[in-house]
DNA sequence: TCATCTTATGACACCGATGTCATGACACCG
DNA sequence: CGGTGTCATGACATCGGTGTCATAAGATGA
């Protein structure tokens, strides 16, 4: 691989010309420009990152470390939507920042971080990226003095600059959707303990109390029975008991999309139809599921992309030293996807 | 951050001392060592990768080039496995050798590859690998003499390893599961035309053979409407058809997961109960799908953690210059997953 | 006409590691 | 006891660029 001094020689320049034609960081004559582009072209020549960023001290890499790789390989939790798609939305901001994203994958394992973080460290990154796969409090590892670092999908108590998705405004909002559509007993399948599901529950309740409308707690249900073999029947047990009510919903919201997808099994074998006996709303926007289930899903976005463009615009901020006001804490607000699963009532 | 020379200075040894108390690729005194890691603990010492790779050679870093990352943001291709499940497999192997994966995404556009492949070139990366969301042939432009390249998922006609799914043997194996299992006639409603469908068409048409039964034609329909509206009731439309025949199909093969989803719930639609009524297989084992659907779905593995790791592997032999036997096109063989939407026939 | 400024270029040191070679202190052996 | 080999360490050059400063040629102005 020819470096600058073999164009230097090539072109009968001095390698500091080469550096100012790559770089236009300093006048240089037209002919002589020429001369060096064409000795470039004709041997191929390709800048050393490593030598580059050694001189100038600017590694352009931004580290970014998840668990999204490999996440549904071995560990068989439950799934939601995968976090990849906030990488994505890393991925887009920095590509236009000429920025190259590094990722390393926890496999699950978070005893692997320091290890991961180093790695990074050792390309001098000059920014971090900790994707979460789910909503959660977290703490990390002390960072080198400088280091910055966004958290996307968690929180720590540090005060770390961090990016969450809305949980109760989403929830909040699905509710409100399903209220103007005339439903007035609205169910609640949700996810397992957890502060999305807190958050939801609250968003849940807030939305029915500005519609006056009055909060059943009978209408809230845990409807994850982490894809044990009964999961089904326990499922099916809810949701008759909420038929079996004096006055029963006419709409069943589910944690996410995924559960949604089982509800739909669940009912089917009932003999329910979807929408016309029952509505079913999910969470996530997980496309894949919510866009082929038939009929297709109402859902409340879980805004991963958004929250990843946010996350690398704020890290740029960081990097480039651009003031910032934004708070620690950054909530990101999803849109409500409405599709056949929900019909109005009158 | 310090250098070795300030870890030297600490430690009142030469820079060169505190190399090898780093690589341990000399013999040190054990008193110096311990004052060298003490200084190295005391400073926070993180070694220079672009330092070290510059002097050395050898960058220790791999690039990946998808179209996982942004694949299912905005074209909304018909998205059947993620080929991100090939990037795990690549990761698992590379993490293993101490090699730093570093992802780059073309965003669904395929002239953004040169630039992308010239970025790695930049970080003189010593290994490409070029994975494609389906199986297909591509021609990419030509690298730098020397430089190692691995195709995932596709093949060029240069003679670049290749590392593919074995599609013919894989539906082959399914049918010939099904078969095994009692049923005699099984549909096939097969994706669109392509190379993937080609070679699984051969493939359900051998295990037939194999079994002695006659090929009908009539059985194999292409069920990939791409979504549009009208897909539901054209796929009822195929169905009714086959079981007005005289010898109706016991089950439906379906050519990708999702499509067996949909159809799940067309023929929930049509009061038709999954597997009582009909069984129906998928492919892919896309496990949010296949377990997740009610009943599970049975499906034909598409390897593509394994396809990872088989390019990972044969990536590291070609850096490690290791002779290698294997020929330039690998065909990676996947398992039937048994779940319960199919039911055995007397 | 000479001082001053701008343009275009080169010489040289330096970023932070490692490869090569030299050297001093011992141990071992005949 | 001197020659040889091993151990432990340091001096110095080098990888491929860029920052700093110097300098020559030509333009500008008083």
């Amino acid at each position: 691989m020819p470096t600058i001094y073999d164009i230097a020689k090539a072109a009968q320049v001095s390698p500091k010309t080469v550096s100012r034609v790559i770089n236009s960081d300093a006048p240089v004559r037209l002919e002589t420009r020429q001369q060096v582009e064409q000795a470039m072209n004709e041997l191929g020549y390709v800048p050393s990152k490593a030598a580059r960023s050694m001189r100038s001290n600017r590694s352009g890499i931004v580290g970014l470390i998840t668990g999204a790789v490999s996440q549904s390989s071995e560990i068989s939790e439950p799934h939601g939507l995968p976090d990849l798609f906030i990488v994505q939305g890393i991925q887009r901001v920095l590509a236009d920042e000429e920025i190259t994203l590094m990722i390393a994958d926890t496999g699950g394992l978070a005893k692997r971080i320091p290890t991961l973080i180093n790695t990074f460290l050792q390309y001098r990154v000059e920014g971090l990226i900790y994707v979460a796969d789910r909503h959660q409090r977290i703490s990390l590892p002390p960072l080198p003095q400088g280091q910055q670092m966004i958290l996307v999908n968690c929180f720590d108590d540090q005060g770390t600059p961090a990016i969450v998705p809305d949980d109760q405004k989403g929830q909040h909002d699905l509710v409100l959707s399903l209220i103007k559509e005339g439903h007035r007993r609205i169910a609640y399948l949700c996810l397992h303990e957890c502060i999305a599901t807190e958050l939801r529950i609250t968003g849940y309740r807030k939305a029915l109390d500005a519609a006056g409308l009055p909060f059943d707690l009978g209408l809230v249900q845990c409807g994850d029975f982490e894809r044990c073999e009964e999961e089904p029947q326990l499922q099916w047990q809810i949701i008759q008991s909420w038929l079996a009510l004096p006055d029963p919903p006419t709409v069943i919201c589910c944690g996410n999309d995924e559960m949604a997808m089982r509800i739909y099994g669940v009912l089917r074998t009932q003999g329910m139809a979807v929408p016309e006996a029952i509505s079913i709303a999910g969470y996530d926007n997980h496309r894949s599921i919510a866009e082929t289930l038939y009929p297709a899903l109402t859902t409340m976005e879980l805004p991963y992309e958004s929250m990843g463009v946010a996350a690398a615009q704020r890290l740029v901020q960081l990097i480039r030293n651009e003031p910032n006001e934004t708070p620690p804490l950054q909530r990101i607000r999803g849109d409500v996807f409405w599709r056949s699963s929900v019909i109005a009532r009158p």
